[in-house]
DNA sequence: AATTAAATCAAACATTTGTTTAAATTTGCT
DNA sequence: AGCAAATTTAAACAAATGTTTGATTTAATT
């Protein structure tokens, strides 16, 4: 579980092409080319070119859940500031986790390894069970209306950001904003989420007038 | 562009291999068991595999825009309706081409086919600019609100839609929904996201309290 | 029925695929 | 320096890949 420098670079550099080119688009040859190193070493570091893309996935989402975890044990906060940490949270990650989170989706969709399916379904129910606790705090405290769906909730800031990034390249030109540099947008994507998701919370969770 | 009954038999089938194990995990092979036909029937009707996934993309996107189009020139209805059935079209729509969905956010995703890229490109900058004459109109009319971000709506759009489907068995499992028919459980999405979307939209575009 | 075009087929093709091997090199330790 | 373990290498492996070939069957047209 503990990887060294050599492996680390190796598996980085496996995600970036898995994520440009899809796993079965990639071949070993190619990760090993672009890494530098010998193809009999992706064997011999992890087994197989299966087994890599699996030690991607575990080594991404072993730190995933921490940071929530953490959060909701937080006294001094509301519920609602909760949550937006929350969006905060989720959001970062995804841009700084944008090839990461490609490779995700992709695997999501596909009835293909199901080692890495199990490992992303209990991730999904530890995060959906978080958030749960925290609107239901939020309930009990009268700060969210009752009848909240908390699937389309999560469906609907993961969806919203998600789509953003697979469309990043459209949204630029939409706006004339090729000018700005790749740090320049990303940043300007984690203000324009944020917010929007933020408001959308608000208008769902809140009592009607 | 017009195919015969087995040229379209084809396509359906290799959209079901592509969209469940990926282009590249899809061999000719496969495809052709799968149709029942020989394997070089692909490269006689098609040209070859790339191209077989080109002639997926041509004729699913073909007639996506007619609807939004209509309707747009559609005088009896008020902005806020016409968006309500722009909701409901993108709904159904990805509820009932499920697998091509699947596929064209992964060929999104993926910087490989520069053809289908474009094809897609020129799809989104059409629904796109239609949306945003429709919200012009309910601004000029005032029932919309200023400062909206059009591209932004849309992917809180689309993506809570795409979010849903690739976590449909989640979500199913998460409300013990599991005794359902796939039928059942589409309709049953269907109307919980269409609902849903329009909530967010009243929200999003109505002058606030 | 004869002729032509379209469709289908099994077989072969040259590459590319993931993985293994066994030898060579480097590293860490005494 | 000497030894053993860990690392790295080029080469080889069988299997699978997309595509093409050339013969054969089917369909359409005269």
């Amino acid at each position: 579980m503990a990887f060294n420098d050599k492996q680390v670079h190796i598996l980085e550099t496996a995600e970036k092409l898995f994520s440009a080119k899809g796993f079965d688009g990639t071949s070993v040859r190619d990760i090993a080319e672009a890494a530098g190193i010998n193809i009999a070493m992706i064997s011999y570091y992890f087994g197989s070119k299966e087994k890599l893309m699996q030690a991607i996935f575990e080594s991404r989402t072993g730190q995933l859940t921490e940071k929530i975890e953490s959060l909701l044990s937080n006294e001094s906060l509301t519920p609602l500031e909760k949550l937006n940490v929350v969006v905060d949270d989720y959001v970062e990650r995804i841009v700084s986790k944008e090839r990461f989170y490609k490779l995700m989706i992709c695997e999501q969709m596909m009835e293909k390894n199901v080692v890495i399916n199990d490992l992303l379904f209990s991730l999904k129910k530890k995060n959906a069970d978080l958030v749960a606790r925290l609107l239901l705090d939020g309930q009990k405290k009268k700060v969210f209306k009752k009848n909240i769906d908390v699937v389309m909730l999560m469906n609907t800031m993961i969806g919203t950001v998600l789509q953003t990034f697979i469309n990043k390249d459209y949204y630029k030109n939409f706006y004339n904003l090729t000018d700005l540099s790749e740090e320049e947008y990303k940043k300007l994507l984690f203000k324009k989420l944020t917010s929007h998701i933020k408001e959308l919370f608000k208008s769902l969770l809140s009592y009607e007038a």
